[in-house]
DNA sequence: CTCCAGCCATGAAACGTTTCAGCCCAATGT
DNA sequence: ACATTGGGCTGAAACGTTTCATGGCTGGAG
């Protein structure tokens, strides 16, 4: 059995006959090296099991071939599905991905951007929890790039990929509107959240567009975007009385809609007929729901694909990158959980 | 504005006063050093901004606080939710984790090994995508301990953390003849996956033991468990004339399950009434389906917690670790699409 | 035959830590 | 008064690479 010991560079070296400096040759730039030594050097390599120590590469190069992504919720399909097509573009680059799960928690959020930093990435895609753009710049003096994702940046100096929240939340709530429903809950949280705060903008814009008062878009508060955090709402939901009850319910993500929708059909509320949802995002699921899920969806493997390519621009050629805030546009798809009209009014 | 340069531990140390061995000792060890240079250190650390140079660290200690994850599909949130089990317990031992996903394919395996053994992880937890047993042994010669994850070792000197998957078809299987079906479609694939030949084993068994020949078992491979790889079985098996179609369906795991249930509908094929269908998992989409899923439970956050705990056993105290094989049982949970006898034999 | 240009290979410095032998000095024991 | 102890700090070596100035060859030009 091999010796557990590290096989360093030295150790190939002297067993080729050649210096270090030729191994690191044949290693980084193969050209410089003739064919003849090259095969020996290889041939060492491979007898000893030599692998490269990234630390000390990295130590003397100054920089890492490593990009971090950190999201808000890996149990969220939709992220997953977005860093998908971020390490599908990341991998043919030849670079690494370190995967950071937030869920939402800004001490986990910095403990993790703490741990990039001392990895010394050079490249962060962050869903940020808050508006920590300040932090984001912080990172940037330090030479580290950063590409906002799913959250539009205010700050031109900064790259973002987005879809546009607001308009999202516009389209679902006017859906329901021509559906004839004139009293919609809103459902979702925490407040701070950026998604959560333009959804209901967009939200509350249809309202009003439609000469409705905000007030006939109650809002329901949830801790989290969670599927419990959604049943938990539907309960509250269902303890208003019946006649200002609303008789249709937005959720800001998927999740939060599969939830409302299992609380209701526990109490034996039916969907859409006693009560209408939309979800957002359109995650697979949501059309393999109990009742199909209509929802706002997002082009989340493009959008992956989208910041990767950016942040990989930024990384390989600082100079001629000119930062951009790509913005995708989010697409309404009605299924059945909104289908048939209240019955109250006839839109 | 900071300059982009790197603040290193010579910097810090000659703001303060003191030697790099101070600095260093206030980073590892504070105790070795008296309070009020302390300090003065640490003022000279937060006004300078050091953040500490992770890969001159790792050369230097020869290892790293960081351990590698593998797992054969991020967006199946049965690993998900194991990622985060893993996570939970990595994290508050301080360790970092780096999160690869294989998607079932050797070369990417392959690939993201390579990688972790360039990052000298100290451990690894991974689902293989066959049965590499010899590959994982050669890490281990590397000083990389390695920890099984939802698959048996049948190395004694390799631990693993997993399900009784034969058990889990049995229990599947053995549910739907008790409900009257004799002739049951299994649904899966690539043969190759452990996960799946174990589980298909323990179907058989149950059909043997039901005194069933095993061609009563037809099968359906699928290229991989998708969604989208069930819908395409869900075709096939309706392409079977009706009087030798299966009456009932078991999948491998739920995305398959839920795949084949949209196919079924799709199809106007009703289930259970004229198809009943039993998924593997339990992830929490299958009790929010269209038609609320059967499935085999696993315990999966804790299945990720245990082997964890077993890796940060095995890193931490090599000496008196002894390997293990823990093995849990599924659960069968029995919900609407398999609920109703199939009507022609009475159970 | 000498000189020059290229090609290959060499050897040592440098990257930013940790670690450890050793030094200084104040406090304690005799 | 002197030896002993030990807490607090220093300074330099070492980790495994990459990089780059240097130098030895070889072969073709003058």
């Amino acid at each position: 059995m091999r010796e557990t010991s590290v096989v360093s560079i030295r150790d190939v070296a002297s067993h080729a006959g050649v210096s270090m400096g030729t191994v690191s040759n044949v290693l980084n730039q193969p050209d410089l090296v003739s064919s003849a030594t090259r095969a020996r050097v290889l041939a060492a390599i491979d007898e000893l099991g030599f692998v490269p120590n990234h630390a000390a590469r990295q130590l003397r190069r100054g920089r890492s071939r490593t990009l971090g992504l950190v999201v808000l919720d890996v149990a969220n399909p939709f992220f997953t599905d977005l860093a998908k097509g971020v390490e599908d573009t990341i991998g043919t680059a030849g670079m690494a991905l370190i995967f950071c799960n937030s869920d939402g928690d800004q001490a986990r959020e910095d403990a993790y951007l703490d741990l990039l930093k001392e990895q010394r990435v050079q490249g962060v895609l962050i869903t940020p929890v808050d508006d920590a753009s300040a932090r984001l710049l912080r990172l940037r003096d330090r030479g580290i790039h950063v590409v906002l994702l799913d959250r539009r940046s205010r700050d031109p100096d900064l790259c973002s990929v987005s879809v546009d929240d607001r308009l999202g939340g516009e389209l679902a709530v006017r859906h329901l509107l021509e559906a004839g429903h004139r009293r919609i809950a809103f459902v979702g949280g925490p407040v701070g959240l950026a998604q959560v705060r333009d959804r209901h903008a967009g939200a509350v814009q249809a309202m009003t567009g439609a000469g409705l008062d905000e007030a006939a878009l109650p809002r329901l508060d949830t801790p989290a975007m969670t599927v419990s955090a959604g049943r938990d709402a539907a309960a509250r939901l269902l303890g208003a009385p019946r006649e200002n009850r609303a008789t249709a319910v937005f959720c800001a993500n998927d999740l939060v809609a599969l939830g409302v929708l299992q609380g209701l059909t526990q109490q034996r509320v039916r969907v859409p007929e006693e009560i209408a949802l939309v979800g957002y995002d359109d995650i697979d699921f949501a059309a393999a729901a109990a009742v199909p899920l209509t929802s706002v969806r997002q082009p989340r493997q493009q959008l992956g694909r989208t910041a990767a390519a950016l942040l990989l621009g930024e990384v390989n050629e600082p100079a001629e990158h000119r930062h951009r805030q790509v913005v995708f546009e989010p697409e309404l798809v009605v299924r059945e959980s909104s289908r048939r009209p209240a019955g109250r009014t006839t839109g």
